[in-house]
DNA sequence: CTCGGCTTTCCTGATT
DNA sequence: CAATCAGGAAAGCCGA
């Protein structure tokens, strides 16, 4: 399931169940907020500065006020389109409008007001630019992509990892080369899945397992600070090929609606701010495509760390998992394809 | 073979 | 408390 960039906290306070304001349209067309008790499970606190920007809250788009911070509720992400409510199509359309730089407050949001995620999939291009002349078709590209990604991806549904090719099959491009064409695209693409070819790679779970080398250890008892040497040592005439370096392995995940947003997002596509949404999991992928079972995210990340010296990277300071582009970083700001319609 | 770039591994200490 | 972040240190891997 694609899952929002947010990551939210809940309320000290908050214990099983809480209550807040949920806002709702009523029969006069009000965008307003009754108080809901829902399981904490349901829906997310998230900070406003990380929601939307406070100035610029649709609610402000409508007129509305925009509610105290702790009152705001972030959209549940792991929701089926077809069960949203209104007021979470209404907080898709800023989401994807602020994700494509449109100015929501331009959107005719009031439009919209008893469309809920059923009758959304169902709306035709000519009911969206009926609701909306300047944005209809906006608006209807999106919902049709969400509802592809959607289809294709279900959580943990993420192209198995024995279909990810060894490192010496994944060539990574440049991207800046090769306009908008991800270049991941070689791993858990169509062709790759199916195919004859797949089945000749040893699937990674059935590989033997490796056996750590016993290191004798210094005196003290403690390991030795270091990597130690492989177990199934390479042999110098059988060398591998190149493989993608971790940058653009990352870089390379934010292009694919597989991975981007349910393992790793943008935060902000303009700056080059990402956020990892499963550390874990993109860590084992990295691992798999460099056959190291043994790779964590603790140890990805000092990889990651050691970028901000070349300036590929630059420190999000104060935010946990959040990464930046830097000037030296490539390709990444491109048509991305989560994000960016064909159409722009 | 050497060297440098890029990790990988481990660790300590701080922060969330 | 568990995760995460920040870096230092050291070693492996690999291409030039």
């Amino acid at each position: 399931m694609p899952q929002s960039c947010y990551s939210g906290m809940w309320p000290e306070e908050s214990q099983y169940h809480t209550q807040y304001p949920f806002y709702e349209w009523d029969e006069h067309n009000v965008y307003s907020a009754t108080t809901l008790t829902r399981p904490m499970d349901e829906h997310k606190y998230v900070p406003p500065h990380e929601l939307l920007d406070f100035d610029h809250h649709p609610l402000s788009a409508i007129g509305k006020s925009v509610p105290y911070a702790s009152e705001l509720v972030r959209r549940d992400t792991s929701k089926p389109m077809k069960d949203w409510e209104p007021e979470e199509v209404i907080q898709w359309f800023c989401e994807e409008a602020r994700n494509s730089n449109v100015d929501f407050e331009n959107i005719q949001l009031p439009q919209f007001s008893n469309v809920n995620g059923c009758k959304l999939q169902n709306m035709t291009l000519e009911e969206f630019t009926q609701k909306d002349y300047h944005y209809g078709k906006f608006l209807y590209d999106a919902v049709r992509r969400y509802m592809g990604r959607e289809a294709a991806f279900l959580d943990d549904n993420l192209p198995p990892f024995n279909n990810l090719r060894p490192k010496d099959e994944v060539i990574y491009t440049d991207l800046s080369d090769s306009l908008g064409k991800p270049a991941l695209s070689v791993i858990a693409d169509n062709d790759s899945y199916n195919d004859s070819d797949a089945s000749s790679h040893e699937p990674f779970e059935t590989k033997p397992p490796v056996i750590a080398a016993k290191l004798p250890g210094p005196p003290g008892g403690r390991r030795p600070v270091g990597r130690p040497p492989k177990p199934t040592r390479t042999k110098r005439g059988n060398k591998e090929k190149k493989c993608g370096r971790l940058w653009e392995f990352i870089r390379d995940l934010l292009l694919k609606p597989e991975y981007c947003p349910s393992l790793i997002c943008w935060e902000n596509h303009e700056e080059g701010i990402f956020r990892f949404v499963r550390s874990d999991k993109v860590a084992e992928l990295w691992g798999t495509i460099k056959e190291n079972p043994k790779m964590t995210y603790e140890k990805l990340s000092r990889a990651m760390r050691y970028y901000y010296k070349s300036q590929v990277l630059q420190p999000v300071l104060g935010r946990r998992l959040v990464y930046k582009f830097g000037p030296t970083a490539r390709g990444w700001r491109t048509n991305n394809p989560n994000f960016r319609d064909s159409t722009k």
